[in-house]
DNA sequence: AATAGAAACAACCGCAATTTC
DNA sequence: CGAAATTGCGGTTGTTTCTAT
């Protein structure tokens, strides 16, 4: 490229083209190939750094920062080109609940990969997410990232905490005590879906900030379905509690773009009447999920629809009949295809396969819409090997590799999955998944402390509060609504 | 085919930390 | 030791590309 051309010929190109030989201008904007070429060979020749002597040196009019930024983010060799894999994606989601948004340290964990990348990246997940009314981070990443946090606050003079974490989180070498699940009869799959939901310390709930970023809501039906992929793609997936019970309650919802929250119901997330405090929190979704808290964030994650769902997330979701994207991937079905593949493979294909399968049958489906949920919930387990054998009988279902890759991780389910097995695999009672094991633990806990009683208790009025709590328990209740 | 909106990407800006003189 | 220069980082914005209508 650069043959035949010296460096002032290069510089002329490019202050032709640019007209921007005068010092006193140095260029903007977009660069050129001809200025890519001058820095990339100035580096080769006098090495990194020192970027402010790269205008004097070559000629080229672009400031040190801008030298500094194009060759970091551009021209540097050992730069990765591409999209992220789900591996690194993967990484990205658990390193951001543990560093928030240390791009630079981020970066540094994912070779070839630069701070601008997985920023830009992060920003637009998070836009898709919250658009969506989904979690930020996985629930399986929150409860990595709060059991790490919990076992270095726990070991007293941790020589460095912040690699501890890291290496919990690289490693999964949680030394989690088995723990016996002989008398649990609640349905695990909703403890298991909102495990920082159980660790949320009891008095904060309802009022906290700290927590905002797991629930960002309003829906944009136009891309739910595909941020429900996005999520769904992480591995491990399990699904969100809290977004469930208002995606299964299409009677409460108003308008999803209701905005209006002082005439909302805020009791409805168990806030008492008059309590601002989540309208006035800096509800922070680029926050790690615990540890030091950043206050700074980009401007969109202060939207007003945001705050208006935090009053009152049960209106800021679509009616489930008005939104083809839901009933394309119902909750409750998108619940089950993540519980029935906890080590997912974070294939897309596999998504759309299952919405392909969920579209196909959709009459069949809505006609039964408004009790099966419901079903779903109180018969998950068997509802869940159903889909599951089924996904395995199907070869081309790119579920099929899911659930192959989930019974590599159940030693003795083999290719029938039958329910104690299953239901202890979700449990994690095989030690291989301890981080569903550790969610159950919260979850009684949780329990235990009566808190989550009383926060019901600020909605209880509402049916499918009752219902979610009787397929807690384990009841089956079809009650219509 | 035209258009609007969203997503992806690239680059700039301001600030703070670090280094150099 | 302090000021200036440099570097690094994170937030934000502008542009291009893609996609749905």
């Amino acid at each position: 490229m650069l043959n035949g051309h010296s460096d002032l010929s290069l510089v002329e190109e490019v202050g032709r083209r640019g007209n921007m030989r005068e010092s006193c201008h140095l260029k903007k904007g977009p660069w050129t190939q001809a200025e890519d070429a001058i820095l990339v060979k100035y580096v080769k020749k006098h090495g990194e750094g020192n970027w402010n002597a790269v205008q004097k040196h070559s000629g080229l009019s672009r400031c040190g920062k801008s030298c500094r930024l194009r060759w970091a983010n551009h021209l540097r060799p050992d730069l990765k080109k591409g999209m992220f894999t789900p591996a690194e994606e993967r990484r990205i989601v658990e390193l951001h609940a543990k560093l928030g948004n240390k791009w630079a340290q981020m970066a540094a964990e994912l070779p070839g990969r630069t701070d601008n990348e997985i920023k830009n990246f992060w920003n637009t997940r998070i836009k898709r997410l919250q658009r969506a009314g989904l979690p930020i981070y996985p629930p399986d990443v929150c409860l990595q990232v709060n059991f790490s946090q919990e076992e270095s606050h726990n070991v007293a003079s941790m020589p460095n905490q912040d690699s501890f974490s890291s290496n919990l989180l690289q490693s999964d070498a949680f030394e989690i005590p088995h723990v016996e699940f002989e008398n649990l009869e609640f349905n695990q799959q909703y403890f298991s879906c909102s495990p920082e939901l159980l660790n949320i310390p009891p008095n904060t709930i309802g009022s906290s900030h700290d927590y905002g970023h797991m629930f960002p809501m309003a829906c944009s039906p136009k891309h739910l379905q595909e941020s429900v992929s996005n999520f769904i793609s992480m591995p491990n997936q399990l699904t969100d509690f809290v977004c469930q019970e208002n995606y299964d309650d299409p009677c409460k919802a108003s308008s999803p773009y209701d905005s209006d929250f002082s005439t909302n119901d805020q009791s409805s997330f168990g806030i008492p009447p008059g309590t601002d405090a989540l309208i006035r929190s800096n509800f922070s979704p680029s926050e790690p999920l615990s540890g030091p808290m950043n206050v700074e964030l980009p401007s969109y994650q202060y939207s007003d629809y945001q705050q208006d769902s935090w009053v009152n997330p049960s209106v800021s979701l679509p009616l489930v009949e008005s939104v083809d994207s839901l009933i394309l991937s119902p909750p409750m079905k998108r619940a089950k295809s993540d519980i029935f593949t906890p080590q997912n493979s974070g294939l897309l294909e596999e998504i759309v396969y299952e919405s392909q399968k969920l579209k196909s049958s959709k009459d069949d489906y809505s006609h039964h819409s408004s009790t099966l949920m419901l079903d779903d919930v109180a018969n998950f387990p068997q509802k869940g090997c159903e889909l599951e054998s089924e996904a395995c009988c199907d070869s081309n279902s790119p579920a099929h590799s899911a659930a192959s890759a989930f019974s590599e991780h159940t030693p003795g389910s083999g290719s029938s999955l039958d329910e104690p097995q299953f239901v202890e695999s979700i449990l994690g009672c095989n030690n291989k998944n301890e981080t569903s094991n550790r969610m159950a633990i919260s979850g009684l806990e949780f329990l235990r402390s009566g808190q989550f009683g009383h926060d019901i208790g600020c909605v209880r009025d509402k049916p499918v509060v009752t219902d979610v709590i009787a397929a807690l328990l384990g009841e089956d209740t079809s009650s219509d609504y």
